[in-house]
DNA sequence: GAAAAAAATCGACGCGGTGTAGAGTTCTCG
DNA sequence: CGAGAACTCTACACCGCGTCGATTTTTTTC
């Protein structure tokens, strides 16, 4: 007996469209990377994956829409890791398995998260989604910071205001670094981590 | 477009022209300020300084020419206070110093500051305007550091590598308290002066 | 397995913004 | 005063975005 009754199985029906909703995805992401967000048209991504512009506009209803997705995209798949980090109680090596993390994320997605960036201010969407994730980071930081000694509370020299600080430096430093190379954004992960090392009270 | 320096610089008497380009930029910042760059049109630029569009494009040869200009005029003005400074040779006072003058900067000139950020990646005018002024402080920032007694270079733990981040932590850290408040800008100053400080090795 | 419903696609249009062209007006100075 | 430079305007061509209604393809339902 064949096994057509094998249909029972949960199949999650892929529609046609999810396969081109990913295409679009992907085709914004290379666009991105090769003429940047402003020179990027609706026609081009469009034509990247093989619709017209309508029909296009069936998936997305605007071009910010299409790079919020991409952004939200990605920013799940870094909650994603940053969830399975496993947590260390000296503070050291967690700081070397933040920064080794951070490093190994912009590799892989640095021109989105650039991007996310860049966006913030005037699609309020990504400024939400990033605006969270820089909280994840910041309370990830003020939790080391507190197991290194540093006094909990938000004062200037107290552990939430200091870690704010250090991940927009963080932040910044990777931004400019993943622009130019793997070298330079591994450079600028040593000084973040010795500068973070410091603030902690680890100046050994 | 007219000749911008040759002629002009031989003329005593302003000509019509320099008050116009003024008021441009004027209204550009304002516009700026109250609409965000991408909402903002030529048409609202010239009806703002009392021309119509076609009498700007005499002026500028396009939207980012005026904001370049604007950016450029507005970071001169930086330059010059940054001059003025006085050098001294107490590490202390003169982190104290710098973080002082520096919440002013962003105070008065906050909102340019950021559009110049802003567009630094698609403007490439802008991005080496700001650029220098990048190093500019990155220097200054490193000769503090330096004086106080790190050692010079620029391996992860040595000035030159230390102060670019720092630099980059107080820039990220001012362009996000500007958008808040003052109160706010001066709670990030203290926060920054304060690694700034512990970086310097002064954990006084 | 055919009819009905839903999903997907297309081409054409209107709108608003940019930058250009060319003609007209006002200022400046010999 | 008159020639040329400085300045201003209106009109136009172009491009990209987002919308619409008609049409085709896929999926569901009986």
């Amino acid at each position: 007996m064949p096994d057509h009754r094998a249909a029972r199985s949960r199949r999650v029906t892929e529609r046609k469209g999810d396969l081109r909703e990913r295409a679009i995805l992907d085709t914004c992401e290379a666009l991105l990377a090769q003429k940047g967000y402003d020179a990027m048209t609706v026609g081009d991504i469009a034509q990247g994956a093989g619709i017209t512009r309508g029909a296009l506009y069936f998936y997305f209803g605007s071009k910010q829409e299409v790079v919020t997705a991409l952004v939200a995209r990605t920013v799940e798949h870094l909650w994603e890791r940053s969830r399975a980090t496993a947590e260390t109680d000296d503070p050291r090596r967690a700081i070397a398995a933040a920064m080794q993390r951070t490093v190994e994320l912009w590799n892989e997605h640095g021109l989105v998260m650039r991007t996310a960036i860049d966006l913030s201010l005037t699609v309020p969407e990504i400024g939400a989604l990033w605006s969270h994730t820089a909280d994840l980071f910041i309370g990830a930081i003020a939790a080391v910071l507190e197991r290194a000694g540093v006094p909990p509370g938000t004062e200037p020299d107290q552990a939430s205001a200091m870690a704010r600080a250090l991940c927009w430096m963080i932040e910044r430093s990777f931004y400019h670094a993943s622009q130019e190379s793997r070298e330079a954004l591994q450079r600028a992960s040593s000084t973040c981590e010795h500068i973070w090392l410091i603030s902690a009270g680890l100046t050994a």
